[in-house]
DNA sequence: GCGACAG
DNA sequence: ATCTTGTCGC
């Protein structure tokens, strides 16, 4: 798929930040899916080289079955270091170049990490999301920012993850008896159609199917 | 000023 | 993220 370059890439936190403000204004958390949802796809990255190098890994899937159907990987040095609050901008780069040889476009891609479950409403969901026009989810594995109530063991129970008085997304049980996960709006989804994908992506382990490809391509031999 | 802190 | 073996539990 062809890919625009909608801002150039920072060097320092202080750019970063007026971008995250600048692209927050662009976020949709509103349902604007091409439904039905014929693929679906994970993004993720590894890093080879003691970090130097970071390999991006996509996978596409069909859905329902959750079947892969197409997969890439691509290789760039790594240009930014990890700062809580900008892991966009240190995976972005490199994950745009595995989308670009992605022949079948995805209806919703899962992100790892958050989506408008940030300091600034634009994690790295959001932030993939509005460059690629299309719909991203953010799911991650532990939290950034946020409070809430505990939630029942069993699979498919949530609490909402609250922030400045304001609902920024889900606590999510996506397997009974295991860590939840962290579910957020990343662009042109609803926190609500958010967590009926992931369920409906996550029909065996704790995370979805999709982000489980990518992650094992990403961090593979 | 003191902690917290996606991957 | 990554470095790393065995081990507890369904």
């Amino acid at each position: 798929m062809k890919i625009q370059q909608i801002h150039s890439w920072p060097t320092t936190v202080e750019e970063a930040i007026t971008i995250q403000e600048t692209l927050q204004n662009q976020v949709i958390t509103k349902d604007l899916l091409q439904e039905p949802i014929k693929y679906v796809a994970g993004a993720d990255l590894g890093f080879l080289e003691d970090g130097t190098i970071s390999r991006a890994a996509v996978a596409v899937l069909s859905f329902p079955d959750l079947q892969v159907v197409e997969t890439s990987l691509a290789y760039r040095p790594t240009s930014f270091p990890y700062i809580p609050g900008f892991l966009s901008f240190r995976e972005i780069p490199a994950l745009l170049d595995a989308l670009e040889k992605i022949q079948t476009i995805p209806d919703i891609i899962l992100c790892d990490g958050q989506g408008i479950a940030h300091p600034r409403r634009l994690g790295i969901a959001c932030h993939l999301g509005v460059i690629v026009d299309i719909p991203t989810i953010g799911v991650a594995k532990s939290l950034l920012i946020g409070k809430h109530e505990e939630l029942p063991e069993t699979k498919g129970s949530w609490q909402p993850l609250i922030h400045k008085k304001e609902t920024i997304g889900a606590v999510l049980r996506t397997r009974t008896g295991v860590k939840p996960l962290y579910i957020s709006s990343g662009h042109r989804i609803s926190l609500s159609t958010a967590i009926d994908y992931v369920l409906r992506c996550t029909p065996k382990y704790r995370l979805p199917e999709t982000t489980r490809i990518a992650d094992k391509l990403a961090s593979d031999r």
